[in-house]
DNA sequence: TGTACTTCGTTAGGAAGTTAACTAACGAAG
DNA sequence: CTTCGTTAGTTAACTTCCTAACGAAGTACA
């Protein structure tokens, strides 16, 4: 690579819109940027030079001169976002503007290959400007205090497999697949336009993505939103249990409860979660009690996030979390818990988590190029 | 009032890092404010003129020429904080660095006395810049929609009491009491250099106070930190009870469960929870048994807001909260359920509301200066 | 008491961005 | 086909702040 040409601070400022815009007029810019008209065109002339915004047309607005629009040029590079997924891996490699440029998905096992093909799709003289690797946690145990520690990108047992296939010199990030899934969701799905919300996944597990004011809250340990650890069961005669939540209200114990609810002429047993769920769309008991009182749980866990953060919306997501039918009873149940906070189901589902990854390595790569250098986590 | 004399964004800049310091050289400004030596010097020059700062002596650092020291002037005025606690009403008059001016207390009753009493005691030229008054409630029922929304100024019940008693034309924020404490100790108190925390305040109600990245987190609507919505009882055979938590967890608990453990052999019950926290530091049961359980509860409770936030440190405070014999307790009952977190008890006590208002207030205050115009909420 | 050294504060020149005014390009109406 | 209104882009003067260099005002030490 031939230097780092360092663009002036306005430059960066432009090409950040740009980005975020996909493609826009000088006076567009300028008025996204909040920049005047002069300082607006010596930044897109300072792009255009380095190849990172090529005139891509025009556009008249119906009377008066035409305006001439811009786009990302080929040397603004290119991002990967990788989804290590409990039983699927997904990736995604984005432009800078979040146009999709190429996408894999492979069993886990192969997730170096996912990675390879990816790679293998991209422009040649594209510059990779970030990674971000969407992973079940975050933190992992340190042995010498005993308690947590961020799981440094080289050391995660996880990132080990793909990390053969990376391409080494680009910043890594490590991000929760929750978080990731948030960010989806605020940026193309259900929580568009918003700046506060809280994203609850339920599945096999459940956990909480938390964003305040368009950034996701990690936490002193990278463990906020980890709802696991909400001490349950909770009474004045019960000690609560390390990560009972989860069993309780996770998708194993829908299933279990359905196991033991089930009579002989309730018909076939349902043998998982979307079964069940579509018999309970059919009215048919005892499907429909099961679901309505899963409903109520999700209501408390809600109503326990309400209470402490008050994020005015929740959006549900995950195998156990997403479908619409529950909206009317967590909805009562936080209504009469605590105060109403409007409730939502995802709009995006299983692929919410690369999305998100891909989203969130856009904004890196966007730093990266504005900010001159690499930018450390 | 002459007029409002606009400042340049670079005295604004100083004027607030000359707030914050209370007095500083100007070398010192302009390494606080990022600006260069002449910058400096013409909007120290700036701020003299407007009156906003006055030379107030040199400062010699052993060796080479010695630095003019600048501290704020007589028009950068003043602000009011005001706590209306349950008992007591406390004022507190500061200049924008935080000096303070008059104080004043009161019963509760008599609350436009107290504000009355410190506002005589300003120098009459100094303008008063902004208004912070700390409540228990910020939020309001709406019967428009069955829900809640943030109490106006003007609405508010609690706030008509000393309404009266405050001059027109500056602007008033109402805060939380909790928050306000949590401010306190971010800035003066247990939590002093850090940017996250959480205030756990237990008293005859629970409460939390969210600080993340030095500011306070209110929510949507404006009911962040509202334990006593945490769904409590909760198990799978039990319904959570509306506000169950509080009556469980509070002081009033504290002290029934005393009453109902005494024996007659136990010498005399103690009748507050100061006297029952007396008796188990001297090791008398069922003083300290009580004192134990409590502590396992506001792990719990410490717990869920982990889960939630993951902080990184909670201060504990409040007439049940503060005292140190519970942190082992707590510490353990938090560790065992949750990743461990800094806990440490409250430094300010019951001023704190005041306290932190008060640095709220300068903070609107400084604001107020700098942006030229009154600042809306 | 000078001389050296260090730090404060100002002066001079330049970089970056803004406003205001002008020129250029386009559509529509006579 | 000309003229007019509108919008795009450029040029010029001014503002603001920075860097670099210099003069001013102290302390330390022979």
């Amino acid at each position: 690579m031939a230097e780092a040409p360092r663009l002036t601070e306005s430059a960066g400022a432009v090409f950040a819109v740009l980005a975020q815009a996909g493609s826009a007029t000088r006076p567009q810019l300028a008025s996204l940027a909040g920049l005047s008209k002069p300082t607006v065109s010596a930044a897109v002339a300072e792009l255009e030079g380095a190849r990172l915004a090529t005139h891509s047309g025009t556009a008249s607005s119906g009377t008066g001169r035409s305006a001439a629009v811009y786009g990302l040029g080929p040397a603004a590079g290119s991002v990967l976002a990788v989804d290590l997924g409990p039983a699927r891996t997904r990736v995604r490699c984005c432009a800078l503007d979040g146009t999709l440029l190429a996408e894999a998905s492979t069993p886990r096992a192969r997730a170096a290959d996912a990675v390879r093909e990816a790679l293998d799709a991209l422009p040649a003289d594209a510059p990779l400007r970030a990674i971000v690797v969407a992973v079940g946690d975050v933190t992992e145990p340190d042995r010498t205090s005993g308690g947590m520690r961020p799981a440094t990108a080289k050391a995660g047992p996880v990132f080990d497999a793909v990390s053969v296939a990376l391409p080494p010199g680009v910043p890594v990030h490590l991000e929760n697949n929750v978080n990731c899934a948030a960010l989806a969701e605020l940026h193309e799905g259900a929580a568009r336009g918003r700046r506060t919300f809280g994203y609850l996944r339920i599945g096999v597990g459940i956990g909480l993505g938390i964003v305040i004011g368009g950034q996701v809250l990690r936490g002193a340990n990278g463990a906020a939103g980890e709802l696991a650890r909400l001490p349950y069961p909770w009474d004045d005669d019960r000690e609560p249990r390390q990560e009972a939540l989860e069993a309780y209200v996770g998708s194993q114990a829908l299933l279990r409860r359905a196991a033991q609810a089930w009579r002989p002429a309730d018909g076939p047993r349902p043998r998982t979660v979307d079964r069940l769920f579509a018999l309970a769309a059919q009215g048919r008991e005892p499907a429909r009690s099961l679901v309505a009182r899963h409903a109520a749980d999700v209501g408390r866990l809600a109503a326990a996030v309400t209470a402490v953060l008050d994020p005015g919306l929740l959006v549900l997501g995950g195998s156990t979390g997403a479908d619409p039918q529950l909206l009317p009873g967590v909805r009562a149940e936080l209504g009469r818990l605590s105060w109403p906070t409007e409730v939502v189901s995802s709009q995006i589902g299983d692929l919410g988590t690369v999305v998100g990854a891909a989203r969130l390595a856009v904004a890196k790569g966007v730093q990266n190029v504005t900010e001159g250098a690499q930018v450390k986590d």
